[in-house]
This record gives C-alpha cells, structure tokens and sequence, in this order.
DNA sequence: ATGCATCGCGCG
DNA sequence: AAAGCGCGCGATGCAT
C-alpha cells in the first residue's frame, strides 16, 4: 500500500504580500516567501510540525519518503508548488480536498477548509490563534510558534478526515484528472516569449496612445471609460447615446459595447470627432490585451508557465480559470497565444474534439439522422443552411473574385447562419434571441433578420430534429420527479438517471441541483450566488456539457498516462493544458508527429459508455501554442 | 479603503 | 408559456 502523507505548510504575508492581493506564482516565486512551519503525517498516524530554516524543513521533509507516496493537501496547487519549487519533492500522485469538494458541494458552500469542516462537521477549525500578519518567522515567540504549530497540525487532521469523507464520492479516473490538473500548475513547462510581449505590449499602448491622440485632448481616460461621462461626450458632439434595455435587470442602460449594431454605426457618423471618440471608446474599453500581456511578462521574468484550472470549477464539471489568470479566455489567433512557447527541443500539440456538444445532443436525443451525418463526416452547418435557404449551401466552398482575383467563401454567411442554428438552437432558443445572436454576429459580420424569418429557421430546426425537441420536454419532466423524489430516467443514446440530488452522469458524478423547487413560474435550484431558474432545454444543455467534458477529459487522462510514461527531466512529454474541448501537450520536437497522430487516434474513440456516439477531432503542433491551428 | 452588483468581453 | 448555456477578470458605481 502507498502512504499518503498529509501535509500543510504555513508561510509569511503582511498586508500586500498575501494570495488575496497577488497571484500564488507570485507569491510563492516572490523574495518576500518564507516558510513559516509545515505539519504532515503519514496515514492516520500522529501529525508532526516542524519550524525552522530552509535547510533544516527540507530535511523534515525528506524524512516523508515523498517520491513514493501520494501527497494530500487542502488546495494543493499552492502547497505542492511550495515542495516542487522550493524543494524539489514531487509526490507519485497529488490528492488535493478542495478539488475533491468541488464536485459535491461547489455550489453551495465555499472551498475553505473552515466552511467545509462545518458542513461535514468535522469539529472546528481553529481560529486565527495566532497574529502572524506581517511576521517573519524568526519574530514569533516560541510560544506563538508552538500555538501556530497546533493550529496548523489541526488543519492537517482535518484535511485528512475530509479526505475519507470525500474519496467515497469520487472515482480513479476522476483522481486521476484532479492528479494532472495539479501537475500543470506545480510542474510548469510551457516557457513566455518575454521579447515578444514587450514588444506586444508596446504596440498595444501606442495603439491605445494613437486613438487619444486623434480626440480633443480636454477627453481623458475616465470619460473614456464611464458610461455616463462618455454619453455627455457625445451629448456635447450633438449625438444623443443610443440606450437599450438591459437583459439581466430589465432597466434602460447605454449601449455602448461594441456588440451594439446602433453605437457601431456611430463609426461612420458624419461628425469626424464622433468617428473618433466611438473609436476610442471601443479600443480603450478592453483592458485584456494590455492587463494580460503585462502579467505575462512578469511570469516570463520568474520562470515557466505554472498553469491553473480549477478542476470541476463549473457546475457542469468543466475546469474553470484560476488564480488570477485565467488561461481559458485568451484571445483566438492573438499574440498572448504566440507568446506561450515549448521548451527548447520541444513541440506543442493541440488537438481538439470536432462540434463535441452538437455530436452529444443529437446522440442522446437520438436523433440518428444527424448522428450519421456527424459520422460520415457531413458539414452539418452547411447542411442546414441548405435547408434554411433552400439552396446549395457549402460553406467550404472556394471561389476567385474575377474583379480582385482574391479567393473568398461564397457561403460564408449562410454558413455562419447554419453554425449559429445547430450551436444554439439545440437547447431551446427563441426567435428573439436567435435574431439578436445573429446580430451580434462575428466581427465583420453582423446579420439582421425579420422576427418572421427568425421564427421560421426556429421552426425548421425544431421540425428538423424532432427527437431533440423531445429531449428538452422529457429534461423538463425530470423537474418534477426529482422534486417529489420519484424515479424517472431519459436520453437514448444514454440513459440517464434522475435522483434526488440530481442527475447521474455515466462516470457516477452528478449535475447537482440543490434545494430544487417549484416555483411559481418555473423551478430553480440554489446556489451560493442566489436561486438559478432551470427548465428543460437548460437541463439538456447542461447534461450535454457534462456529458462532453467527461469523454474530453477522459480522452485526456488516456493521452497523459501514455506521455506521463515517456516523460523524463530531459525529454519532457506531458499534457499541459485543456481548454474545455481541447488538449494541449508537450513532447520533443521529434515525437509531435506521431504524437499528434496518438492524440487523434483517442480522441476519434469513443468510450464504452457512449459507443454510438460519433466523436472526430482536428489538432496541429508547433513551436507555439498559438501556431497550433 | 473595501465589498458587492452589474456590465462588457474574452473563451468554450 | 417560454426560456441556449458554462466560465473569470477588469472596470465602474454605489454602499459600507
């Protein structure tokens, strides 16, 4: 049997120097960092704290037989960070509580230790005993040390506790996944071109610079970015704001986002100052770019790339960003996704799963004529479209512009069309929302539609597939099941089991729905952010994403237990990031051929559970992540 | 100063 | 009766 050695290390802060005002890489990268003590155990036996310089604690700790054991913490992203990088002890296998917690109780209660003690009751976690704001180790008495040491070895007990509690819920894949998850954050190898984020940054600034300059200089920053000061801006131009209603809370606000079709047209107002004040409202307004590049560069100064998800970070258990830094938002074919480099001698591959969702809902609808499309390999957007228009839609279809000689897509707009139906309408879109979606559009392209014609494509899409609209009313009926706590089961290409607390997923996880009633209109379910209505089409969307991220991060686990296996300090082969439907790894440059070739072959499988389901993928390799596609 | 609600915008 | 959804971060504006 492996030991588990629990562990819990207590390191200084003061008022800035702290993980609520700046990122964990930072602080543990920071020369401010100091290991206050550490408190470990091995199994359930007797936890020991140790306090002293460097030195001697990596000699405590070498005692632990670390390499050998699983290492468990609460939040272990920070504290295997500290034994990775400040240490040099890497566990066989990271168990981490607050990944494990996330799943059972992330909707409802916080990731502390304190709230999820008190909700397992698991006695009380000490308070604050001891004020260690703003003190170095060596300015603690040894009284306050020996308090400090208490505390911190009751931290590990329960840690160790919650972690019995938490196992019985969790499963060897999904261990395996919070394992891989730690791995990218406190075994970081992807490196940040510093040179090219300067020279990014630069141009972002003296772009921003360009747009101030082409304005009366009496308009600063401020009245840029307040809503209210830039609408008396305009006031002042002669041009009355355009306003529109807002979705979430129903009252008049100003559209000025770069999603409103009315401000948009203000580019091309008559008034040259107008042009420009819109313009530069629209290009100061996004601070991404300039924020994003900036924490790079910092991070390219301290060393490689640790990166954090948050494993089952959201209800349907996608990872979310963390830290700080979310890695899940960066800007498609920018230069923060260049500037995110294998390490020299190696490549990174990505491969992601093809309309992994769409593939999903037309399955468990089953809905098989637009499974064989997916099967066969059928563009299932321009077949769509086709049935929109009518006509021969084939959004991949090439043509030369005889005036220019430039190659373009002629159906690109039906195209884009028939992709905005099968993405959206699965789940029970209206004709309003699909008219605004498609007004929204992608940059350059903004459609608008009669409400007519909105509801006719509605309509076809619904008489289309017929299954999946039946899917959504049979979701819907599990409402009233769960609620009065009867059985009820539906999908076909799976079938899916409804219980008290929710939906039962394939891998034995489930889409919570805590406290769920029946309201007036509707029924909601609880979460610490409030009550959240769910209904049919909802509840199909988010069984559809579960459903999706259990065969990705499965296909994932599969890729990484292969790589893991030719992995070596020299020649590093590892999964290093996933992006919802997306795998990132990093091999040397002379495997990425044949990696990418293994990576393909996994995720084109299906897993048993969902044989019939038509999973394909696409990927590349490349020096950088952002030259992968 | 700090927390909270809201919006906009980036990704899937 | 009808209803796309899932995230995190940065910014403003208001409350504490």
């Amino acid at each position: 049997m492996t030991d588990i050695v629990t562990l819990d290390f207590e390191t200084y802060y003061d008022k800035d120097y702290s993980l609520s005002k700046i990122t964990t890489e930072q602080y543990i990268r920071h020369r401010d960092f100091e290991v206050i003590g550490v408190a470990a155990k091995i199994n359930d036996g007797p936890t020991e704290w140790f306090s002293g310089p460097a030195m001697q604690t990596k000699k405590f700790l070498e005692q632990f037989d670390i390499p050998n054991s699983y290492l468990l913490a609460h939040n272990m992203a920070f504290d295997g960070a500290i034994l990775a990088w400040k240490f040099c002890l890497k566990p066989r296998y990271y168990l981490d509580t607050l990944s494990m917690a996330r799943p059972i109780t992330g909707l409802t209660v916080g990731g502390s230790l304190a709230a999820l003690a008190k909700k397992f009751c698991l006695g009380e976690k000490g308070t604050e005993v001891v004020n260690a704001l703003g003190k170095r180790r060596a300015d603690f008495t040894a009284e306050d040390l020996a308090r400090y040491g208490e505390y911190c070895k009751n931290d590990v007990e329960i840690t160790y506790t919650l972690y019995q509690i938490l196992r019985q819920f969790s499963t060897p894949k999904e261990q395996y996944i919070i394992d891989l998850m730690i791995r990218m954050y406190t075994d970081p190898v992807l490196k940040l071109d510093r040179d090219l984020l300067l020279e990014h940054l630069q141009n972002v600034q003296v772009k921003k610079e360009k747009l101030m300059a082409m304005i009366d200089a009496a308009i600063g920053r401020d009245e840029l970015m307040s809503n209210d000061k830039f609408a008396e801006v305009l006031r002042k131009l002669g041009v009355e704001p355009p306003v529109k209603v807002s979705l979430r809370t129903n009252k008049l606000a100003y559209a000025f986002s770069k999603t409103d079709q009315e401000f948009k047209d203000l580019l091309e107002h008559d008034d040259p100052r107008v042009q420009a004040v819109v313009s530069a409202r629209l290009g100061v307004k996004s601070t991404l770019e300039e924020t994003r590049t900036e924490s790079f560069i910092g991070i390219a100064d301290r060393g490689p790339l640790p990166i954090m998800l948050n494993y089952y970070g959201a209800h349907t258990g996608r990872a979310s960003g963390g830290d700080k830094m979310n890695l899940q938002n960066l800007p498609r074919g920018g230069t923060l996704r260049k500037a995110i480099r294998a390490p020299k001698g190696h490549a990174v591959v990505a491969v992601d799963s093809s309309q992994i969702e769409a593939r999903v809902v037309g399955w468990l609808a089953g809905q098989n004529d637009l499974v064989e499309d997916f099967r066969n390999g059928v563009d299932i957007y321009s077949k769509f479209a086709t049935n929109v228009y009518g006509r021969p839609v084939n959004r991949k279809r090439k043509e030369i512009d005889p005036q220019t000689g430039k190659e373009y897509f002629p159906d690109f707009v039906a195209g884009f069309v028939g992709k905005t139906c099968i993405l959206g309408l699965g789940y029970g879109m209206g004709k309003d929302k699909f008219k605004a979606t498609l007004k929204i559009g992608q940059p350059g392209l903004s459609l608008d539609i009669e409400i007519e014609e909105a509801e006719r494509i509605v309509n076809l899409y619904r008489d289309t597939y017929p299954n999946i609209v039946e899917l959504w009313s049979a979701a819907g009926k599990s409402l009233d099941k769960m609620v009065r706590g009867y059985d009820y089961e539906f999908g076909t290409g799976v079938t899916l089991k409804c219980s008290q607390d929710g939906i039962i997923l394939p891998n034995g996880m489930l889409v919570r729905y805590p406290n769920l009633t029946k309201a007036e209109n509707g029924y909601t379910y609880d979460t610490r952010k409030g009550k959240i209505k769910i209904y049919g089409g909802k509840i199909v969307e988010n069984v559809v994403q579960a459903l999706a991220r259990i065969v990705v991060f499965d296909q994932m686990a599969k890729i990484d237990q292969e790589l893991r296996r030719r992995d070596t300090l020299e020649q590093r082969s590892k999964v290093v990031l996933t992006v919802h439907d997306e795998v990132v790894a990093v091999v040397p440059e002379k495997d990425a051929e044949q990696t990418l070739a293994f990576m393909s072959e996994v995720m084109s499988t299906p897993p048993k559970w969902a044989a019939g389901l038509p999973v394909a993928c696409e990927g590349d390799f490349a020096l950088t992540y952002g030259d992968c596609k």
